[in-house]
DNA sequence: CCATTAGTGAACAAAGTTGTTCCCTATTTG
DNA sequence: CAAATAGGGAACAACTTTGTTCACTAATGG
């Protein structure tokens, strides 16, 4: 029945998926071992042998660069704010289609359980984003695109705030929707 | 070592604040007979000769004037818009600092999960809320204050939306965040 | 003061679920 | 081809936890 068997890093890609499919459609308190092995395909002392909490696993999942966010965006560099931020929030939308971004929401929503956890998917995660949101911003002052006084932390929340929220209500959200935003929010907020 | 044997509208309030204060600090599918009980005070089979499933006891709870959102909120009625909004934001604050507007974040954050719950509580509580905010918009598009295009519900729910993610974030909301969203994103977004 | 209603607390068992390990064998490596 | 490594699957038991009901008694009301 089973077509081969898997060993390696094509192993532990397929677990780092069933931990992230698992999370994405549950939480972290309901992640056993037991799902990860049967979502995995796997038995649970291949688990076992590398990992010993669900903890470890859920940041090594996210981590690594296959399944993960192991390596920071990417600043667009497209020359203008507008765009700028129209492509960060659309490579935002569509990592929250992703098994690792579904896997984040119930992180954030139950971040006052597992502090520690949160800590780290901030540090991991959420950081490296907002730093690139933040430099974006930091460059069209530069250019005299920005008023000086949007590089608040404040100011770089509202946007993947209102997709996140829109992301929780509705599942995806389409171009359409991250134009809106960026031209009716962002830039009237920013603008010098 | 009890004080006193309750019974009536004295039992069922305790046991709507149990249902909220349990809800609150966990969720829907947490929920049990078993953790209403003894977060009351009281045994289950009190519980059993009212209702058969948390769910009624949810909407209960959630309905009664004395604990949930029983009645819909007034409008302000300030004059301004800038006003109302800042007081209808304040209001939504101090909801969400207490037990039944803390039992709510569970239940949005799981919606999927429990849609024709959700329904109901959009019907019951957040569907009046956004009428009332929408209202507060109409007045001020008759008083010239704010751009008729401004009375979608997309606008209606950025501010809202702020604040509960904020609110999910970091606790309570304080007042300067509040006349900071209105002064910075919802004024600018409506204006004619 | 007696009868009725309704709350309390505990009993009771059932059920599902999880952590952990062991054995067997497929894959790799020398 | 043989030895070593590591995956697959299942066994195993224990535990937590819940739903449901029963007998007892405090409060109410005639």
């Amino acid at each position: 029945m089973s077509p081969t068997r898997r060993r390696g890093d094509a192993l532990t890609t397929a677990i780092f998926q069933a931990v992230l499919s698992e999370l994405a459609e549950s939480s972290f308190e309901e992640l056993t071992f037991d799902k990860i092995a049967s979502a995995a395909g796997t038995g649970k002392a291949a688990l076992y042998r590398r990992w010993s909490t669900p903890a470890e696993l859920v940041l090594a999942a996210l981590s690594d660069p296959a399944t993960g966010f192991g390596e920071p965006p990417a600043p667009p560099g497209t020359g203008t704010l507008r765009d700028d931020l129209i492509a960060l929030l659309e490579q935002f939308v569509r990592a929250l289609d992703e098994p690792r971004g579904r896997a984040l929401l119930p992180l954030i929503a139950h971040r006052h359980r597992h502090p520690e956890l949160f800590e780290q998917v901030h540090r991991l995660v959420i950081r490296p984003h907002q730093e690139v949101l933040l430099s974006v911003l930091r460059q069209a002052v530069d250019r005299g695109e920005a008023a000086p006084g949007s590089l608040t932390p404040r100011i770089v929340s509202v946007g993947p705030r209102l997709i996140l929220l829109q992301a929780w209500e509705g599942g995806l959200v389409d171009s359409c929707e991250i134009t809106s935003i960026v031209d009716e929010v962002l830039i009237p907020l920013t603008r010098p």
